[in-house]
DNA sequence: CCAGATAGTTCGTCCTACGAATCGTCGGCG
DNA sequence: CGCCGACGATTCGTAGGACGAACTATCTGG
């Protein structure tokens, strides 16, 4: 009744819950230490991360990132402040706004996106290619299953964004 | 080079850092929304799971949370004025402090940290439970590989601490 | 054409996080 | 023994983050 052990007796593995609570944690450092290394937050970097696919009007963001408009006000207009990102009108809805990248917040953007992909990547480095794979497979479906907004870019859309290969 | 695709042509797999990632912001939105049912920030009911185990002192506190001393004293601060946590005086140390739980402290956590184990649980309902298991062995040689502090109790850790005392 | 819904902002409050400066204690070394 | 540097923790100032309630302006269905 407490997490998910499948409970073979004598199993010293970690449980599921703690697994995904410390990996969590894991990701949470990275992307923290990987903004100060760009002077951007964590929530900075991850709205960065959010619009390098497209802009979005404040209340899509608000639902992405599970934020209150009036959160997300602060957010955008910090961002805004430090030249990264830029508020447009929308042409269909004059009271709707649409927040894109600015061409320093684009270059920023892939640069944390790109540095937090790599620190990202070595966590699973203990992990052979194909346990990784397997490990994606599972996480993706758990991440599917729940519907995660797309606050981080599929790897070959930034891959091909970032260095066209 | 980008991240961990083994590269099956056609392959349509999310990449194991997004996945990483993704499957992070779920566990944090838990974590956030379990802390609403209980008047706890997520900060506070970290704190609160890491006490689960035994005091600390703030300098270990700060090392395994990852934050800076200043950070600690007005956490502890906060969730001290709100009857949640206890300074004790080191006996070994005039310097040091012990920060441990105080009962209704102890009960708080309980339930916040069974309402997290229960809602995280339910992220990877749409595994069987060997893939369940599969994930929690990956996850947790991530998690040690990287050596993760004791940021959230082992289970059955957990079932003892609260059973035993 | 108007009433209600919708998009965003403003305001006040509290929490989070940090570095620099400070204070008291600890411990080793002379 | 006494001192001084290391260490544990707090204080202070600053800046960011998150929220709800109240508000403005626009949109839209009847």
């Amino acid at each position: 009744m407490y997490p998910g052990r499948v409970g073979k007796p004598g199993d010293d593995q970690i449980g599921v819950v703690a697994a995904l609570v410390r990996s969590a944690f894991l990701v949470n450092a990275v992307y923290a230490e990987s903004g100060r290394e760009h002077d951007l937050t964590p929530q900075q970097g991850q709205l960065l991360c959010v619009l390098m696919a497209q802009p979005y009007g404040m209340s899509e963001l608000g639902a992405m990132l599970g934020l209150a408009k009036s959160s997300l006000t602060g957010l955008v207009d910090r961002t805004e402040r430090n030249g990264l990102v830029r508020r447009e009108p929308d042409p269909q809805d004059a009271r709707a706004v649409r927040v894109a990248l600015t061409p320093r917040g684009g270059r920023l953007a892939e640069e944390f996106y790109a540095e937090t992909c790599r620190r990202i990547e070595q966590l699973p480095s203990g992990l052979s290619a194909a346990e990784r794979d397997r490990l994606a497979a599972l996480l993706g479906r758990v991440v599917q299953d729940n519907e995660v907004p797309v606050v981080f870019m599929e790897s070959d859309e930034g891959a091909r964004a970032a260095n066209t290969h």
